[in-house]
DNA sequence: CAGATGTCAGAAATACTGATATGG
DNA sequence: CCCATATCAGTAGTTCTGACATCT
């Protein structure tokens, strides 16, 4: 797939403009992780590993919007290059808790640098409090979707219609 | 491991916080969705359709962010349901101009219906001034992620033809 | 038993690559 | 010839669904 073009002058909207934006943020990263034989998937578990030292694959998946069969796919490959250790039994229950090998940790420090670079470039331009307000719409976006559709003081599911 | 609470202490990041919201607001979408046996990328292809009329393959590609061998599958999917048509020959070149049926139209406006009651609800309690700047950042974003890389002082990416 | 987790298996949609052909 | 388009074929990574076992 080439760039993300917009086709025309109607992408005024937000859930379109997520979109794109995820897309093309996502090529990005693909492209500069692609020398270093990194999926974006597999960056963002070491990207994961890297900022809570030790997770579960359950709680990889979550983090990384994925399911628990693709995240176990992606950390088996990590472990096979020996970029990441889980011990052979799980210390309590069944979740084995991953982190970061030495090499592992080498290669996430390289990648992160290209990843920020992205990630900078992206928000060139815009205000320290453009960028705040940007993090802080995002969040709400995120909660009004996560949160049940009810504005008004409501704890459960009273009506369906809500609209 | 214990709690299954979401990893969330590190969403302060543009990047990741699109990640976020495209993946949240994309599950809410494939629900409403689900029930007409529309996928998202059908309903993005019905949704360009209805605004552009006419688009070829490609074009679609290219705005639903796809490959054209993904969009071909969507767009014969959509054809063998009778909701848009494509000319058997092209007018001109080779590309031919898919649009919406009768039954396309009448089953964009019931999932649109849907879709943009996500839309809404994913901006409530928004400002108009706080959605204009969102919108804005985001299309500042894209923007910045397109264009090339070039600081100052350009070497340019000269070589590699890319293709 | 309920809940979270890990894991295996199969079906499906999507993407990537390469190749081929046509039209401007 | 170059480029965009359409299409076919093969491969791969991801998702979904279902199922089963284990551990708290």
């Amino acid at each position: 797939m080439g760039k993300a073009q917009p086709v025309g002058p109607l992408d005024t909207t937000v859930g379109y403009l997520l979109k794109q934006a995820e897309a093309t943020i996502r090529g990005e990263m693909d492209a500069v992780l692609r020398p270093m034989d990194l999926s974006v998937p597999q960056y963002a578990c070491l990207e994961l590993l890297h900022q809570h030292a030790e997770l579960s694959n359950a709680e990889l998946a979550r983090a990384a919007f994925v399911t628990r069969q693709s995240m176990n796919l992606v950390l088996r490959g990590l472990e096979d290059r020996g970029l990441v250790t889980r011990p052979d039994i799980a210390a309590t229950g069944r979740a084995r808790a991953a982190e970061l090998t030495g090499s592992g940790r080498t290669l996430h420090a390289r990648a992160s640098v290209a990843v920020n670079e992205i990630e900078r470039r992206m928000v060139t331009g815009l205000s320290r409090d453009d960028e705040r307000r940007l993090v802080t719409a995002l969040q709400a976006c995120i909660a009004n979707l996560v949160a049940p559709a009810v504005p008004v003081g409501d704890s459960g599911p009273a009506s369906s219609g809500a609209a």
